[in-house]
DNA sequence: TCTGGTTATGATAGCGCAAACATTAGCGCC
DNA sequence: GGCGCTAATGTTTGCGCTATCATAACCAGA
């Protein structure tokens, strides 16, 4: 068969076929799967018999153009590599499924002009609703969407301004908190590591940034960025470059996520230095990972998976006509102090 | 706009719009987007500049329904919670995208009988073509799938009897050479944890054990599973459990993935036994984590995305009117041997 | 018996697009 | 100068389904 060069269309049978063999009107046979309460159980039996004979499945394209409902959601998140859209997307696949929807997802490469391309390729599937990644879409790109008028949800930060629906947090506070708590910890030296430099992870390092300044603890030396994506084997290298370049007087590294986290941690061990007394490591994410590694590490945990049940919620919620009480939920992080940071010296 | 119970129908431009806006006939716009060779420099340009002035975006369910083709491609995969999938998403995601096909996922909870509930929705989207994990999908399935009459590859395990073309490779001898390996290093008593217990996971644990057999070194009491979902906090609880049972006489364990061999090893950690004097190691999947963490993590390694990749590949072929060469690949797999097992004594 | 309502079913039309088949203009060529 | 060709554009039709409106059957109540 693979060797077949096209499908020889065998005519799937259609809500006609279906409808002459049970003996009655096509449009019958199209309310026993749409509205099997508005048929006589009679003809309901007869109509999902003929269904079964001929294994009739619907043509949900003629369904749509014909009711202007496509049971989709389209979904954009920026990477399908990074673990943290895992999350979210199986949280949104439980709740759209459950909730009769098929999900239609793209990733978008972290790039707003790919975003852009793939965004039309979903509207023009013509979704009843819309999760994107974020708020740097491009101006285009805005108002396509606008111009859907469909409900959408910007998800994984806060936004000042949505373009309808928002669910996240916010990445500044959480970089703000971090650099509190390792200042707090009685880290002085104390540095940071970025890759990938999306904005999320800008707004990390800004808000981390902003928190050492505040106690003139900050030295652009110790930070240290790379557009490249992140890997635990990025991590390593990061962290040997920064203790290079920083001489060894290093106490605590701030890693914008936990690959890098766990990548500089175990590169530490390598180098013989003890985590957390020779270098304290924070990460961002919280893996399953971070809680068992030894010695454990310090992160931000997220509810990601939370994020995208609720982001599908306030979807399903405006697709059925329940308002939603907020059009932006902040869902909050929480810092998750363990064993690769000494504990606060209060 | 949250609180809005439903989008008003703004009415979306349409292809008639366009043309009439341009002055050409909606053939022609057609033309334009699917043909553009097919038409005047001239038209093709006015007519492009009304596509934009109205933000026109084609309705896909129009065109599928009109031309028989929807440019979808199905994808059925049993888990979004498991890394695995991820990869091989990532590669079939890459190969369609950049094969202007769009990708319907769903996620069956390793159940047959969602499986084909799923496969149904998908069916009625009218993909160009399936791409399903594994071959026990439930009969009716199998036949829905027959019947559809478009190009199939199930992947992640080869099959004995595929439905279509088949790609991954075989679980059994994986398993089987984890044994011969784990033997060879000097191990006498040899232990398996497995979690989830899929077929997949049923066929590495066979391989496994066959090879035990072979030397008489299989110990049924050694062999723990269960049905739960991996995790890591479950490779350290079935560690912990085989331990105790087997009353400490245990030198080596083969996990079923790698999320129970990080565990494992994790665990071992806290119980201050060594890493592989007292205990050895090995995983299955070989994640990035298993190859930085320390002692680094032997395991099985397989090619994830190029499987996607391949798997897509193979689909596209045929939609292209190309044969493969092969309607099965054996993609293989590799015992990547580090620091959890010590060297064989060879 | 008739009225007015409800329930169950059917006939018709049209969603937006592209396949298939015209039609027209323009060209080279003998 | 007419033939046959190609390239560029248009007309018609129908994909499979559901919204809408019509119809038919039935029943309760006066």
């Amino acid at each position: 068969m693979a060797g077949r060069t096209r499908n020889t269309k065998s005519k799937r049978a259609t809500l006609a076929d279906v409808a002459k063999l049970a003996g009655v009107s096509a449009i019958t046979v199209s309310r026993v799967l749409n509205h099997p309460d508005k048929v006589s159980d009679d003809l309901g039996h007869r109509v999902r018999e003929a269904i079964d004979t001929l294994g009739y499945i619907p043509n949900q394209s003629a369904s749509s153009l014909a009711s202007a409902r496509s049971q989709v959601i389209g979904v954009a998140i920026p990477s399908l590599s990074n673990i943290v859209f895992n999350d979210v997307l199986r949280g949104i696949y439980d709740v759209a499924g459950a909730g009769g929807y098929k999900v239609l997802m793209v990733d978008t490469h972290y790039s707003p002009i790919e975003e852009e391309n793939m965004i039309r390729t979903l509207l023009s599937q013509s979704p009843e609703a819309m999760i994107v990644t974020g708020g740097d879409q491009t101006r285009a790109c805005q108002r396509m969407l606008s111009s859907a008028a469909i409900p959408v949800v910007q998800m994984m930060e806060i936004l000042e301004q949505p373009l309808d629906m928002n669910i996240g947090f916010s990445h500044f506070k959480a970089g703000l908190e971090v650099g509190k708590k390792l200042m707090a910890c009685g880290y002085r030296r104390i540095g940071f590591i970025g890759a990938r430099m999306d904005t999320r992870v800008q707004q990390r390092m800004a808000g981390f940034k902003e928190a050492l300044q505040q106690r003139d603890l900050y030295h652009a030396e110790l930070f240290t960025t790379t557009p490249s994506p992140s890997s635990i084997a990025l991590g390593g290298e990061l962290l040997r470059g920064l203790l290079s370049t920083s001489g060894g007087k290093l106490d605590a590294v701030f890693c914008c996520n936990d690959d890098l986290a766990l990548g500089a941690l175990f590169e530490s061990q390598r180098m013989n230095l003890n985590v957390p007394k020779d270098i304290a490591l924070c990460g961002f994410n919280d893996f399953e990972t971070s809680a068992f590694v030894n010695p454990s590490l310090s992160s931000v945990h997220v509810p990601r998976y939370e994020m995208g049940v609720q982001a599908a919620q306030m979807i399903l919620n405006v697709l059925k006509g329940v308002p939603n009480s907020e059009a932006q939920v902040d869902i909050g992080f929480e810092l998750r102090m363990r064993h690769s940071t000494r504990m606060p010296s209060v």
